[in-house]
RNA sequence: GGCCCCAUCGUCUAGCCAGGCCUAGGACACCAGGUUUUCAUCCUGGCGACAGGGGUUCAAAUCCCCUUGGGGUCACCA
């Protein structure tokens, strides 16, 4: 009962990381942190015709950007190692031939034209589909001989008569009738190992003493713990985590929105958000905290205290969680973050982000609190970068310059005004206030001024403060924007 | 369809296991107001749920049963 508690993420490197399996993974390893266990990552490629190093390499670099490490693993080994599964193949070759000589396993030698044959013939009685056991009879002896001749077979699990009980950690006690269970197979006719035996095969060999993951692994879970009954291992505490849904109410799929993390990374969704989103799908802090780290989810995660009933994927909330990461964020972390997605817009280079560091930091500044991921930054100050004589006006910002009358007039009398005053470097505070002295003399209410000059600079209807902008502009592109827009706004 | 799982605001959830503290708390979204030159931030307020029906009990969101609804799964894929 004191076995060192050891728990494991078992990727299959045939997609990009999902955002469901990056939750199992976390989740998972929470546990261990939380009980002082071991976390292990396992690959779980015994499809060769999907499984490529490259998911695999991804994979890893998902789960250490978010922040999750691993004790064993494919890259950094460990004493149950290899942590590949094609490469433990002779161990789990060794554990099928046991469990074939002590009978728990047999040879089934029907072809896929009997198998097909059989499952339409069940579709027509409207039963349910399943393997009738008709290998089962063969006797040992036969069976051997036909193997040994080399004729075409599979290994099918002998499953006994009776019933399979687990305790589920999240769910409590779960039964299921064995007659609800078929024969399935363990080794296919080209004798590569199924999941469902290999999983079992290497979880025992590794002395996996929890398995968390999706719930829909639950209706494996029988086969699973006839197996390890039946090699004689101590079966695991299992816990199925509630399904990601979609807006659908179906398990999250590309339909209703992206899957992979990958997704969330390159759309410049800070990776502690990710976390923290992650963590609030199917478990709660203390009820009240929205807004965590690790270490309080290391503190306070319990398998027990997660959700049975399946999460929708809220994307509004996501982005709201990821804006409140960026806003409490330094302003140099959140300038180096946007920073590569300011030159992926071609907006910046390299070299001009070294150059105007300052004027860069002083941007970001005005646009920390608005952004809600570091990809959102570019589109916001496009304007800075843009044509003066070819910016393009947004539809509101026009109509708001528009709704004063006098509009081109305020514009001119101003810009005659700022035209000495607006010089390089000026102090944007200092011209602010001066700006708002200007106003008050001439009895004018602010927007009268600032709306048309702020369509006239930005071309947007919202943004930080007109007068810091003029000072990014600087006085030669700023004035030349003002004069363009009193022509474009009589 | 069989089997299995699930069920609190539109969404994420607290409360349920150890029934009374719940005229059900928080968050996102939405709406209204305040702050601000605008947008955003920030602040205040509003809207909004125990799926339905039976039990058990002095007392049920909490325990039991049924119904309904939703989901998962039924491969020589993992």
């Amino acid at each position: 009962m004191s076995d060192p508690i050891r728990l494991r993420f078992a990727p299959s490197p045939t997609g990009q990381l999902h955002v469901g399996g990056a939750r199992t993974a976390l989740f998972n390893w929470a546990y261990a942190r939380r009980h002082g266990g071991t976390f292990i990552l396992r690959i779980e490629d015994t499809d060769p015709e999907r499984s490529t190093r490259e998911y695999e390499r991804a994979i890893l670099e998902g789960l250490a950007w978010l922040g999750i490490q691993w004790d064993e693993g494919p890259d950094v080994g460990g004493p149950y190692a290899p942590y590949r599964q094609s490469e433990r193949i002779d161990r789990h070759r060794k554990a099928a031939a046991s469990l074939l000589a002590a009978g728990h396993a047999y040879r089934c030698f029907c072809t896929p034209e009997r198998l097909d044959r059989l499952r339409e013939e069940q579709a027509q009685r409207k039963e349910k589909p399943a393997y009738d056991g008709l290998c089962r009879k063969i006797d040992a002896a036969e069976s051997a001989a036909r193997g040994a001749r080399g004729e075409p077979h599979v290994v099918r699990f002998r499953v006994p008569a009776g019933e399979t009980a687990f305790v589920d950690h999240v769910r409590g006690k779960v039964v299921f009738d064995n007659k609800e269970v078929e024969d399935w197979v363990m080794v296919r006719t080209d004798g590569n190992p199924t999941y469902n035996f290999v999983v079992v095969c290497d979880d025992v060999d590794m002395r996996v003493t929890h398995v968390f993951r999706g719930e829909e692994h639950l209706v494996n879970t029988p086969k699973q713990v006839l197996l390890y009954q039946a090699m004689g291992q101590r079966v695991p505490e299992f816990g199925h985590l509630p399904l990601m849904l979609g807006t659908d109410h179906k398990k999250l799929s590309k339909r209703t929105g992206d899957t992979a993390l990958q997704d969330y990374r390159e759309k410049g969704f800070p990776a502690e958000a990710v976390l923290n989103f992650l963590c609030l799908q199917g478990w709660a802090l203390d009820g009240k905290t929205e807004v965590f780290g690790v270490e309080e989810l290391l503190a306070k995660f319990d398998i027990r205290d997660v959700n049975k009933a399946g999460a929708v994927f809220d994307i509004a909330k996501f982005l709201w969680l990821s804006g409140e990461y960026i806003r409490r964020d330094s302003l140099d972390r959140v300038a180096d973050m946007c920073a590569p997605y300011v030159v992926r817009a071609g907006l910046m280079t390299e070299d001009d982000l070294s150059t105007r560091r300052d004027w860069y930091r002083s941007v970001v500044a005005g646009e920390k609190e608005r952004i809600r991921t570091y990809a959102e930054l570019p589109e916001r100050i496009a304007y800075l970068f843009a044509d003066d004589t070819a910016l393009r006006y947004d539809e509101v910002a026009e109509k708001n310059a528009r709704k004063h009358a006098d509009r081109a007039a305020t514009l001119r009398a101003y810009l005659e005004w700022l035209r000495p005053r607006l010089v390089k470097d000026a102090d944007p505070h200092a011209l602010g206030e001066a700006g708002r002295a200007w106003i008050a003399e001439r009895g004018l209410k602010p927007p009268q001024l600032l709306q048309p000059l702020r369509c006239a600079l930005t071309g947007q209807a919202g943004g930080p403060d007109v007068y810091e902008i003029m000072g990014w502009l600087g006085p030669e592109r700023s004035l030349r924007r003002i004069e363009l827009a009193i022509e474009r706004l009589a």
